[in-house]
DNA sequence: TGGTTCTATATCGAGCTGACATATATCGAA
DNA sequence: TTCGATATATGTCAGCTCGATATAGAACCA
């Protein structure tokens, strides 16, 4: 799955620039299994505008470069559903918090709180975007479950963090005594 | 955090070669968090031996390329410890399998089985290869941390699935009534 | 008035993946 | 017994992607 399959699963929702489309990816549906850099959907876009998958439309703004918004075609459409219908590749996950943690003992006890604190943030600052996906009713078919899947693991995780920062203060309150 | 840390993260457990330290990330404690191919471990090694981290040793092997052990220095040690005292990014989860799902209305009912299916089997090796880590007792400090981690999100992860594949079956005998 | 953030497009070096090439050994199935 | 698959073992390379950077005006707050 390439960025270009990303794109055109975005714009099969509505039609967007590629700066709309990297919001989405950053902060909507998209954002909890997915991740894509302007320096991937540009090229991408223009590729998909060459092979007919998509087709483009000028939005003039006075004084700014032209708005280009991108629409998904049927031949785009089809090419979508044609490669959702492969089995999909094992999740790929990658921590650089679980490498620290894993070398924990070679961390100050402050950085190693600290380090928990970030994560326990990150994974509460997802959990909230779920949240607010939910208010804005997009929902189609398939978003539930997804938002489902995300906070299910992700409350998992937090629950988790929550109650290793406790012990972790009872442990230095009773090093302290 | 690049394949040159990541090098010297599974180095200062044990020496090793190119093709064992890529086993480590595959099957090993790693696996669940990192990844990373022969085309970026390779040159990583080379880097690092050419910067003094890591010591080489050519172990002969009769008919076969020289198994080219690496074990990491003090220097290497040092860069390790440093290169972990940093507040983490963010974690990436990439997920073909999520995409898929958004998009589930345009499946086949079947293939949209067979992929929760695959996604569940996913799962479940990877929280068998915790279990495997913890019987083989090379526990860490941090080793409990990560596996203990992994278990929860996991856990959470097949729960869910589970009972998504139970209500398709009613659904669908449902449907066949 | 000045600083930061937002909208908006685009490029590019560096890093990494996934496939391929090479070579041998071992082991089960046809 | 031969054939294919799998495992050991190192390495290259095209192509994809990231993250930083460049550009530039708008909006907003202090």
């Amino acid at each position: 799955m390439n960025v270009k399959t990303l794109c055109l699963g975005v714009l099969s929702l509505r039609e967007a620039s590629g700066y709309e489309i990297k919001k989405e990816i950053e902060e909507g549906l998209f954002s909890h299994f997915i991740d894509a850099s302007f320096g991937s959907i540009y090229p991408a876009l223009m590729q998909l505008n060459a092979e007919g998958l998509v087709t483009l439309r000028a939005e003039e703004q006075t004084n700014r470069p032209d708005k280009k918004v991108y629409a998904i075609t049927e031949a785009g459409s089809a090419a979508l559903i044609k490669n959702i219908q492969v089995l999909p590749a094992r999740d790929k996950y990658k921590s650089e918090f679980l490498f620290e943690m894993l070398f924990q003992e070679f961390l100050p006890p402050d950085f190693l709180r600290l380090a928990i604190e970030k994560q326990l943030t990150d994974l509460k600052e997802d959990l909230q975007r779920i949240t607010e996906c939910r208010l804005e009713e997009t929902c189609e078919f398939g978003s539930n479950f997804v938002m489902d899947y995300g906070e299910a693991v992700l409350s998992a995780g937090v629950k988790f963090l929550e109650t290793k920062l406790t012990n972790l203060h009872i442990s230095s309150v009773k090093a302290a005594q």
